[in-house]
This record gives C-alpha cells, sequence and structure tokens, in this order.
DNA sequence: GGCCAGGCCGGTG
DNA sequence: CACCGGCATGGC
C-alpha cells in the first residue's frame, strides 16, 4: 500500500528534486554528498521552515547570505536580537533565533538522539536535517503526512513515531527514495490534499477511503 | 480580510 | 499520555 501510493505520486507528479539549495530545486541534489556548508544551510532551513511558507524561509535565507552569515559562526557571533531581525520574515523570529543560535553552538555528533536534545529541534526538524542534509534514511513525517495518509485510510491515523515505523518497514532504507516520496507528499498536499481537499481528479482516489460512502 | 503555512515547547487535566 | 495556547510574518 505505501509503495503503491509512491508509485501512484510518482507517475503523476514526477520526480521533484528536493531540497531548495539556494531556492534551486535540483533533482540531482539528492544523490549527492553536501558539502559542509550545504549541510548547515540545509539544517538551517529545516529550523525556519518550522509551521512556516518556504516563500518566507527564502526571504530569511537571503536575508542571511547577504549579511555573510549563513554559517556556524556567522550565527554565533550574532546576538539574538539581531539574528531575530535578520530572520524576521520567516515567522517567529524571537523563537527561531534562539533555536538557530543552539543549533549553531551544538558540538556533538549529528545524530537523532543528540538532535532532539537540542533547543527547537523535535522530530520532524531532525529527521529533515538527518534525511535532507546527511544523506541519512529515516523518513520524516509532518502535517501534510499525517493529513494525507488519515483519510486514505483512518488506521493510518498514527503517532510520529508509528507513522515512521511504518514508512520504513514498507519501503527499501534508502535515503533517495525517502527524500523522493516526501516531496511528492508535500506536493501531493498542496494540489489535492490540502485542508480543503479538491478530490477531482486525485492521484489517489483508487486507495484513498475518503468520502467514499461506507459499506454496508 | 481571513486563513494558513513542510513545529516545538510548556502547562494542564 | 493527549490536548491546548503561544509564538509571527507574508502570500493567496
Amino acid at each position: 500500500m505505501i509503495w503503491q501510493i509512491y508509485n501512484l505520486l510518482l507517475r503523476r507528479y514526477g520526480e521533484q528534486g528536493w531540497w531548495p539549495i539556494s531556492g534551486i530545486y535540483n533533482p540531482e541534489f539528492k544523490h549527492k554528498n553536501k558539502s559542509y556548508a550545504e549541510k548547515f544551510e540545509i539544517s538551517v532551513g529545516a529550523i525556519l521552515t518550522q509551521s512556516t511558507s518556504w516563500k518566507n524561509v527564502e526571504k530569511a535565507l537571503q536575508n542571511l547570505r547577504n549579511r555573510g552569515v549563513l554559517s556556524r559562526e556567522g550565527i554565533i557571533k550574532l546576538s539574538t536580537k539581531e539574528l531575530a531581525e535578520i530572520i524576521r520574515p520567516s515567522g517567529y523570529h524571537n523563537q527561531k533565533a534562539l533555536k538557530l543560535k543552539a543549533f549553531a553552538e551544538f558540538k556533538g555528533k549529528i545524530a537523532r538522539d543528540s538532535l532532539l536534545n537540542i533547543r527547537g529541534i523535535g522530530p520532524e526538524t531532525a529527521d529533515s536535517i538527518l534525511l535532507y542534509a546527511y544523506n541519512i534514511p529515516v523518513f520524516v513525517i509532518d502535517a501534510y503526512t499525517r493529513r494525507i495518509f488519515s483519510r486514505i485510510n483512518p488506521e493510518f491515523s498514527l503517532n510520529y513515531d508509528e507513522l515512521q515505523s511504518l514508512f520504513h518497514s514498507s519501503l527499501p532504507h534508502d535515503s533517495r527514495i525517502f527524500n523522493e516520496y516526501h516531496a511528492l507528499i508535500v506536493k501531493h498536499a498542496k494540489q489535492h490534499c490540502r485542508k480543503n481537499p479538491v478530490c477531482s481528479g486525485c492521484p489517489l482516489l483508487s486507495v484513498c477511503e475518503y468520502g467514499k460512502p461506507k459499506e454496508l
């Protein structure tokens, strides 16, 4: 089922090419090992995009670039207040300034549990960093994933770890697949499975229970 | 002008 | 453990 849905989405939307670096989506990017600077930029983006549209995040990232502080050292040397002003367009800027400082000051090894101990990094952000920056095969669960799959079948209304386990046990542990699948989920959530769903023309009609009359 | 966006944290019951 | 309010800006 999980695999079938992946193929339906891929067939409909094509390869997405995530994560955008410097605003550019490049299908090749998810295959390559990233430089340290790229990993850092992706991690910053993952924090800034918490409950915020990517467009606003891009503005904040561009501000950081323009100021020459899109780097660990750059963020460390700014005061929290200065940093907050620079990232203002991303929303929750005071909160996110603290989160970026905490991440920049983090010295340990990059692993899920160490990331989760950083203030402001929860499961989704941690997994996004692991997957998109470090090519580590962990499936990223987000609000879109929850919405889409709970509509497909109420049995998929699971908590983060449970839903992630379902994906892990249903798919090859390949970061490129996880990367692509999550990108397709975001695309589909915006295209059809919105808050107010647009079911007409949905590529998942054949497998989705949403809106179907209950069987007798 | 209202609704919403690729969450997380701390407090409450 | 599940749920809720707070955090904030910009696009549609």
